[in-house]
DNA sequence: TCCTGGAACGTTACCGCTAACATCGCGGCA
DNA sequence: TGCCGCGATGTTAGCGGTAACGTTCCAGGA
């Protein structure tokens, strides 16, 4: 059936069969009531009939619209991300949006690269994982013009539209919890060490300095999280401050972690040492016993994301954006 | 510095502020030695300075390549297909392409629809992670004369290329393996139950009939895998089969589960109960005690993938090419 | 001196689709 | 009867690149 050099059928094939010129077997395609009943279920016919498969890019080079956003995340096997972006693609794709997904193994260089290539394939917007970029990606950024937005932790200065949680004052209320359960030897663990880790930590310090209690016993590494860094982390301090009696782990990851060496060690939780994470993952209320964590609302800010994405999208003004998405401390056994 | 109709900085621009034409231009970007020194290095600093991003939405048209690969997984907050994907991604950068990510939640249908999405944005091939598609889909593809890698599981009848593990030797060897280790009532409990899950449990019959053991210790459920499932499925089986000596469950997050609950009833592992897992993910050697497991070579099949499909896009003829890229058994504490 | 060949760059004609404007036919109204 | 308005469809001119072929110019051999 397909005639074209390409070897693909297009409009034209479809307009010829039906017997009507290719922009009325486009209109068709996009605006349906205005063209009449019968001409429409025509040209269904033979779209059916010859498997016609339109080509976005030609589509996107003429309207200047490709109906795809770029979804940006530090990593795939993270699961916190792949809930944010769970939330992202349901919204989006209801609006007839296709989401791309690039992962910057948590480099602001990569994002930068993705951000390029991204802009190259002509998405009208973007979804970033951070509130941190190099210069040059906040340049391509704001030169082109589209709508942006930056989850995860919140900015002073949003490049566009900011949703997130305020990642300090639940590294704080974690450590207020674990003061309030009677805890106060409190040890952080962390990892990766990114910007999020960071203002974890820092609030934990505040809840500590608060209460007059010391922050010394602080093991961190870049090294990236795992179950078993977790066990390794929590050994290291074990030696370092055998007098602990709570630990909070930056991440589910390095929670489970630590309790599996808990275990290991015939150490009881919470009884001899209490842990926490932050997250709240499936993993954090399987376990036994259960992980007290903090809960993101990742699926949360992806729909939030998703839904002033779009409402930029439909030409909504561009003007900062800023929403708090809040957290959620659940004490478990394992405190 | 731009002038052009979509405010985008066009080849045309750069052509105009070095004064050569565009062809010239989009020559010094896709063959440089074809294009004088000084020229190029003209032509490199204008695209420096008034930040050009090429448009690949108009190359793609022009060229019939859009140097984009669709990798379609089930689930991406699965680490067991992020690990295929770290695979593919970094094998098709490297060769210049961009990978573009569609999850199909276990459904063909949804496959079929994103295997019609992606034909519509003019990916160049496709990997699938499974062998099974919509009658619609298979179509769809082979018109498309696509390069095409279906992975995980083996075939007989791949559509182009087929990159992956025998899955029911795995559940095989497996059985054979707990039944090496003296177990005699083994139970199977599998989640899920798409197309690689009932391959495992077969080969868990295969082994338990070879050795004239009972096949009836087997709890399924349609359900989607997790950690929580894992300890709801043994509760089950421990109600239904208290004799029960071990378990293979068809995945490691069912066995983290139902490790887990088997901790909340101080039952031993391996003394009372010995678990083994699918997959080789992290946990299962994190855990206390550690799991046994069937490690399957998931990033290895990514790669493998990349590269037979780099191969075709080069132009290598069309030939049914299959990879059995093989399983190992990892005894650990839990048996 | 003339001719030849190749490096370096230009012209033309699309790729498949859509925005914007043009045309046509027909019912309704003065 | 003639004109208006509007729904239904067509024409034109790109979007931003690239393939294929053309042109120019100059070194070098006959």
């Amino acid at each position: 059936m397909p005639r074209r050099s390409s070897g693909r059928v297009t409009l034209q094939d479809i307009a010829e069969r039906v017997g009507v010129s290719k922009v009325t077997v486009s209109r068709a395609l996009r605006e349906p009531q205005r063209v009449s009943e019968t001409l429409r279920l025509r040209i269904e016919e033979a779209i059916e009939v010859l498997d016609y498969i339109p080509n976005r890019q030609a589509g996107a080079l003429s309207s200047g619209r490709s109906l795809s956003v770029a979804l940006l995340v530090p990593s795939i096997s993270n699961s916190v991300f792949s809930d944010v972006q769970r939330g992202v693609d349901e919204g989006l794709r209801e609006a007839g949006y296709q989401v791309l997904i690039g992962h910057t193994g948590y480099s602001i260089l990569e994002e930068e690269r993705l951000i390029d290539t991204f802009l190259a394939y002509g998405v009208d917007g973007f979804v970033l994982s951070s509130t941190r970029h190099t210069d040059h990606a906040q340049r391509l950024l704001t030169r082109a013009r589209l709508p942006v937005v930056e989850t995860m932790e919140l900015t002073e200065t949003p490049l566009d539209i900011n949703v997130g949680l305020d990642q300090r004052a639940a590294g704080r209320a974690i450590g207020e919890a674990l003061i309030a359960a009677g805890y106060r030897r409190i040890g952080f663990c962390g990892a990766r060490l990114d910007y999020r880790v960071q203002l974890r930590l820092a609030g934990w310090e505040d809840a500590l300095k608060a209460a007059g209690l010391s922050t010394q016993r602080c093991q961190t590494t870049p090294r990236p999280s795992s179950y078993r860094l977790g066990g390794e982390l929590l050994s290291a301090m074990l030696e370092r401050w055998p007098d602990m009696d709570a630990v909070f782990c930056c991440n589910d990851d390095l929670a489970a972690g630590a309790l599996f060496e808990c275990q290991r060690r015939r150490l009881d939780v919470p009884g001899q040492l209490a842990l926490a994470g932050f997250n709240g993952l499936d993993i954090t209320d399987a376990t036994w016993p259960t992980l007290t964590t903090v809960v993101t609302p990742r699926r949360a800010i992806g729909e939030r994301a998703a839904s002033t994405l779009i409402a930029r999208l439909r030409g909504q003004p561009r003007e900062p954006y800023r929403h708090d998405m809040g957290f959620e401390i659940v004490l478990r056994q394992s405190t």
